[in-house]
DNA sequence: AACCCGCTCAACCGCGGAGGG
DNA sequence: GCCCTCCGCGGTTGAGCGGGT
């Protein structure tokens, strides 16, 4: 079944890091900077092949990672996210500044995915067991307008990810080209604001610096799941049907730099009136719900109580499942829409 | 003390995408 | 267009540890 292990060549060691490997490894990136991994292990005096000392850098000794346990905060973004993105770590890992995308899926897989079962809420869905996936009209809506907010939602995470990785490089390569300070690169987190402009990092006061392009995107199946959206209707996107990707996620997808996004964010006002239509409140929200298990946790909910409110003639059950979507979503898209200004309530 | 069991998380594996020749 | 290499990602594994019996 094609390629062989890379650590499979004569004399590879695998395993756990020895703090002599892992000095060696520091010592060489503080040095050269990693360069092509591929290379490195020779170069640093390593019996380890590229891969493992690229995930050892990456996971564990890069300068700029947080270890520990997860804040609240931080356990709220990820069951967000992970509501919004499905198992795309790297991609929720760009909203959680000094995690690794390997820390946060660990992180999940053992506490966070246990918490929600243990709430009767599937951790793939985010929907509650019981609850049915209903065919009215109003729900199947609800349904079609997440599923296209999602999909925009993971259009600008993934362009996020992706400067995010860009930067680094970026930054490496300036590290290695100067090699002035000692300090191994930074990492950063990103806001979704238009401007091309990003400051240097460590400039300002702290994280959330850079901004970020559009990007190509691919639409997992998890993304869609959460929203209840039939597997079939699902793969359109996936597959070379005729794709239901509205054209302004298109346009995203397409697009590659910073100024296209101001242009897709015009776009994002309509968004917000369909959401806002009277016959199409939406948004299914557990957050609150996932989080409150231990201490009362307060969330980035909307306020827009109004919106839903008007939703028409819909029975308690319904009007709840509007108003806990309404919340959910809102909070979700108050957290990847962290730049004050453009943070406003969506619903 | 010895054993068992469950949990955690660092590390590995294999796949797919990007990019160069 | 094809092939190859490199890299990054997500899924999975297994060593180590602590708690319970």
């Amino acid at each position: 079944m094609g390629r062989s292990p890379c650590c499979d060549k004569a004399g590879l060691k695998k395993g756990p890091w020895t703090p002599e490997e892992d000095q060696k490894l520091l010592a060489y990136i503080e040095e050269h900077g990693h360069g092509s991994w591929r290379s490195l292990p020779e170069k640093a005096g390593l019996q380890r092949c590229g891969k493992s000392c690229r995930l050892r850098w990456t996971n564990y000794l890069r300068p700029d990672i947080k270890r520990g346990k997860f804040t609240v905060q931080e356990e709220q973004t990820i069951i967000q996210l992970h509501a919004l993105l499905g198992n795309r770590w790297s991609a929720i890992a760009t909203h959680l500044p000094k995690r690794t995308d390997n820390e946060i899926k660990n992180y999940w897989n053992t506490h966070l995915k246990k918490r929600l079962v243990k709430m009767g809420i599937d951790p793939v869905t985010h929907k509650h067991k019981n609850e049915t996936l209903s065919s009215t009209t109003g729900q199947s809506k609800n349904a079609a307008t997440l599923s296209h907010m999602a999909q925009w939602e993971s259009a600008r995470l993934e362009a996020e990810a992706r400067l995010a990785r860009e930067s680094k490089l970026l930054h490496l390569q300036h590290y290695q080209n100067n090699n002035l300070n000692k300090t191994a690169p930074q990492q950063h987190c990103f806001t979704h604001k238009t401007s091309t402009n990003w400051t240097k990092p460590n400039e300002g006061n702290g994280d959330q610096q850079l901004e970020s392009p559009t990007s190509t995107v691919t639409f997992s199946e998890n993304l869609l799941m959460p929203l209840g959206i039939p597997t079939d209707s699902r793969n359109r996107n996936n597959n070379n049907e005729a794709s239901e990707i509205p054209a302004m996620i298109e346009f995203a997808v397409s697009s590659s730099t910073s100024s296209d996004v101001s242009l897709v964010k015009e776009h994002e006002h309509d968004w917000i009136r369909q959401i806002n239509c009277p016959s199409g409140g939406i948004g299914e929200g557990f957050t609150s719900l996932l989080l409150g298990d231990s201490v009362g946790r307060i969330l980035p909910t909307g306020k827009n109580e109004a919106t839903v409110a008007g939703a028409g003639v819909v029975n308690e059950s319904e009007y709840n499942y509007y108003e806990d979507n309404k919340n959910y979503w809102n909070s979700i898209l108050n957290l990847v829409d962290s730049s004050p200004s453009d943070s406003a309530t969506m619903f």
